[in-house]
DNA sequence: AACGATAGAGAACATTTGGAGAACGTGCAA
DNA sequence: TTGCACGTTCTCCAAATGTTCTCTATCGTT
């Protein structure tokens, strides 16, 4: 898939990426030109374009700063693991005979999704643990009690638990005792996803 | 197969490939001309197309780029994401440029591993949660320090961080200060296996 | 010495790729 | 609401690239 494509428009992909992780919000064609030493809007257009065809990215029609990261859509079956069963302390394995497998495709997996690596112990009593990775859908709103990457101010991003306040404030509290919730007024904060999952290695 | 081709064919197909897997795409016939030596974009075309004739390697007509290794099936990252980035309290994202993607099969696939729902509070010091799932390799010894399954007088499972104890018992260790360590002899427990991976799905 | 196989340089050409900029309509913020 | 910024489409152009040629050189064999 990305076999496919010229050198520019991988360049374009890549910046697009770059664009995301730096500012938080994808860039739009003037951006995306700068960052790739292109004056014409034109021709930044024509390269966005043919990501869409290639399907590594969206594009809502018309909208400012439309460009949205696509999922790869993974093959039915190929990342299916053995679904054992539950572990309850003190029991034996208790055998899941309807799910007999899991698709780490469908768990993860999805258009508009990132990954980061999580650094800091701001979410430890969420689980959420110094080195693990995160997985992170694009939304633009979320719900009270998800946990959110929110970017203050346009320039910090947290990774924190969301709380709309009904004084239009809205509560970042992480999930550690030792850190205090920060509370902003709602134009300071810009949501940038959503957190879908979570995964951690062991060496 | 190989042996019909001349010494400056074979080092052509090598450059080839070691061009892919150096940057991920094939050459163009300058680049792979500057590898071997070669003024001449005409020579390395005779020598590409030697390739063709061959059967190693497919060429796209006219195509930048257009070089294909052959019987190599282009199944690009089915189960990758976009990695972004290091998010860290109060810092602004941070970019990852070497590691573009994450391989989520690499992350979880391998022989021998088997996926299990854990259910208890057991280990909720060491960031794994009730209904979360574990990766678990099946081994019959683990290292101390390492979090296992282990199968108590072969009828209890358990999820636990392991010690071997220099009497030869074994303490298996929940990381949760509300419970207790449990030390058996070691001819009462048997590993299961390791905890390789742990992920977790919101929503 | 003659010959074929292998290999390189470079010219010439067509096509692909990449870029500049104008023109237009519309989303979006002041 | 209005003005500007932005996305979109278009034409024209230049450079890079793949492709095909011819000419030359080296080496081993007959």
């Amino acid at each position: 898939m990305l076999t496919e494509l010229t050198d520019r428009q991988r360049q374009t992909y890549d910046a697009i990426r770059e664009h995301l992780a730096h500012h938080g919000v994808t860039p739009k064609l003037a951006e995306l030109g700068q960052a790739l030493g292109i004056q014409s809007r034109g021709v930044v257009h024509r390269h966005v374009r043919a990501l869409v065809d290639a399907g590594l990215v969206e594009v809502e029609p018309g909208r400012h700063r439309g460009i949205r990261l696509a999922g790869v859509v993974p093959m039915p079956g190929v990342m299916e693991l053995p679904l054992l069963g539950r572990i309850v302390a003190g029991q034996p394995l208790e055998a899941i005979p309807d799910e007999a497998t899991i698709d780490l495709g469908q768990f993860f997996m999805g258009p508009g999704r990132f990954v980061l690596r999580v650094q800091g112990d701001s979410m430890i009593e969420a689980g959420i643990l110094d080195g693990d990775m995160v997985v992170v859908k694009q939304v633009e709103h979320a719900a009270n009690g998800e946990i959110v990457v929110a970017l203050i101010d346009g320039e910090e991003a947290t990774l924190k638990r969301l709380r709309n306040n009904r004084d239009g404030s809205v509560t970042l509290q992480p999930a550690n005792r030792a850190l205090a919730p920060m509370i902003y007024p709602a134009s300071r904060v810009q949501i940038q996803g959503v957190v879908v999952a979570q995964l951690r290695s062991y060496r």
